[in-house]
DNA sequence: TTTTATTAATTGACGAGTCAATAAAAAACC
DNA sequence: GGTTTTTTATTGACTCGTCAATTAATAAAA
């Protein structure tokens, strides 16, 4: 007898079938490590039709940027979350550098996804807007908790804003598994001599 | 009257051909921002026929990535240059920076390329050579010349190598014009900050 | 006459997006 | 309560375009 799950239409899929979509999307991309993935890929591992994603999101470009919008939105609550319980502001820094290179952005899927998702904003305008979405809260976040602790803290917001997505380009690119501690590490390594040089 | 070059099949066209090919996918790659861009317009620009294209390089990846190799052999060129003229370990290592964001792999369709490049090599084991080349040779570079520097080079070349790539990653995808000399600037800065708490 | 240069034309595959049809749930109507 | 209508879910089949790669042909040079 099969699932009925398998038979029927039941109502409100919706929300359902999107977050399916969304989360093969990644795992897609990640897979293939490459935005030329087919519709009918993620559809098929999301267990649907093709037809039914162009239902649901109207064009390829859409689902991308759906994807993208969840990986940004899962960093982001990941951020907000660590940083409740960091006290002041170096902790506070730690805290966001930590979740940063932390486990759920840090598989290798969702690395890849990121790569590619850095490339699309060269081309795709609201991707561009999701990016600079994510780099303004992050840079904003250093800045401000930096500001009682150094000199510029524009200026060295940039760096630890640079180090952090250098290496985890780094890590994107690199063969063997990524190292989130070891990246962690070194982010507050140059912290802790930006500190040191001009407290 | 048509220029004499439209009509005739002179000889030794081959490697004219071939530069005119590479120079062209550079460009319209850059153009794009994207991997997603056809023979025929590679072709086109470089004025010939898709099909020469075809005849002289076989495919398009073979087409791709030797233009990644010009690109790593331009910046080769641009880093031993910049040594020639630094004395001494810490100068050395300026120049490495200063060529790293040198004029030549600083102009927009470069670092576009680059960061298309960056993944292609997910997918392609020819590109992902090249590129473990180039951060290969970057960080033994780095690496030589923070010996008698610093205590643990290999960390502090991990830091540096990240913080150029970030900042050529940032410069990449940011809408503004790159500016090469900021990016230089901040790269040194923590060179100097490396340098002071570990001499 | 063999080699090199060159392209128009074609092939074959693949993929985004559309359409028409099926079916079940829900809402509207009597 | 029962019937009709509308909305939601779902897909197989199809269209239309694009593109990498090949072929067959022309022509100049060696």
């Amino acid at each position: 007898m099969p699932d009925p799950k398998d038979i029927m239409p039941k109502l409100g899929m919706e929300p359902i079938r999107r977050a399916a979509l969304v989360k093969a999307t990644i795992a897609q991309i990640g897979e293939r490590g490459s935005l030329d993935v087919t519709v009918a890929q993620i559809a098929k591992r999301a267990g649907m039709s093709s037809a039914l994603a162009h239902h649901y999101f109207g064009s390829k470009e859409q689902i991308f940027l759906a994807a993208m919008r969840h990986i940004l939105t899962l960093y982001a609550a990941e951020v907000r979350g660590a940083l409740l319980m960091a006290d002041g502001p170096q902790a506070r820094i730690e805290a966001i550098v930590r979740a940063g290179f932390g486990t759920s952005n840090f598989r290798p899927e969702t690395i890849a996804a990121w790569l590619n998702f850095y490339v699309l904003s060269l081309t795709s305008r609201e991707a561009a807007r999701l990016l600079r979405v994510y780099q303004g809260r992050l840079r904003s976040n250093l800045i401000f908790n930096l500001r009682p602790l150094v000199r510029d803290p524009g200026a060295v917001a940039t760096r630890l804003a640079g180090l952090i997505d250098g290496l985890y380009l780094q890590q994107g690119l690199s063969a063997v598994p990524a190292d989130g501690q070891a990246a962690t590490a070194h982010v507050l390594h140059s912290l802790a001599l930006e500190l040191k040089a001009a407290p």
